[in-house]
DNA sequence: GTAACTGCAAAATATTTGCATCCTT
DNA sequence: AAGGATGCAAATATTTTGCAGTTAC
């Protein structure tokens, strides 16, 4: 767990139990977490206020975001490099696959630029795609 | 009125005070609405569940769609006609003011084609776009 | 030692459900 | 008249806030 230590520290974060523990929640699972996804993970056992706590931090810090989803739950995932605190650049997409609901963060697909009306200036795009995923296509087969 | 009265029995629906009043807010309004901007509105005088089971059966219905934005909160916009019941078409860009705070229905730009990885089929495509909107840019200069 | 973090309690919000009454067809 | 819609009350669920005790540095 050394490197969670030193992640949080190049954050500028101290570490703590349930810092370290959440974030490593989130460098263990591929997809996106809910709330409740953490709160329900036997490891974690720290109050539901910690976690939303937490959360907020990482994401103040640009360490987690947020992402939009279909149903409007909330869901958080690891940025990428390029976020900086207070000032995400989440663009990449979204994937929500219909048939098991997993969020996938399709770090490869890049959001190809859309030409907004004139007067209009972009800050940041978040596409949500919905569907099948690879492994449920494969079941249905 | 009369448009809203048929588009309601178009879609099989009882004609009722909430459903007309709701609807005509929705094709008044040129951006999405949230369920607080619907209780707020002085011409709705309905019980906040009323509103919720009412925006239920219009997004049940095809009516309407829920928009996913960043920062999670439910947005409500008409669809277009494309839009089955149970089954969105909702493919145009949604943009949200930083400054403003409203949100708009981008019509006319289209959604560029996003190529997923293999595997993937994409059923419904959302983007949220964040910034500055024409009108709060003109305010600033 | 000090500032920051955590847990508990409770407040504030948001959403859902049950049921009696009223309205639409 | 019958089925569905509404309003009210209340149950749930979600998120935020205050504060005392604990921990990180």
């Amino acid at each position: 767990m050394e490197n969670t230590i030193d992640f949080l520290k190049n954050y500028g974060l101290s570490i703590t139990e349930s810092r370290k523990k959440i974030l490593s929640l989130f460098t263990q699972t591929k997809g996106a977490l809910a709330h409740a996804d953490i709160e329900r993970n036997a490891s974690v056992n720290f109050d539901r206020v910690t976690i939303y706590r937490t959360l907020q931090t990482f994401v103040d810090k640009g360490i987690i975001h947020t992402i939009p989803t279909a149903d409007n739950s909330v869901l958080y995932a690891l940025c990428k490099d390029t976020c900086k605190e207070g000032h995400h650049h989440d663009n990449h997409v979204h994937f929500i696959c219909d048939s098991c609901d997993t969020t996938y963060c399709l770090d490869n697909v890049t959001i190809p630029a859309v030409v907004l009306p004139e007067g209009f200036i972009a800050k940041q795009s978040d596409v949500v795609i919905s569907g099948i995923c690879k492994n449920c296509e494969v079941i249905k087969e």
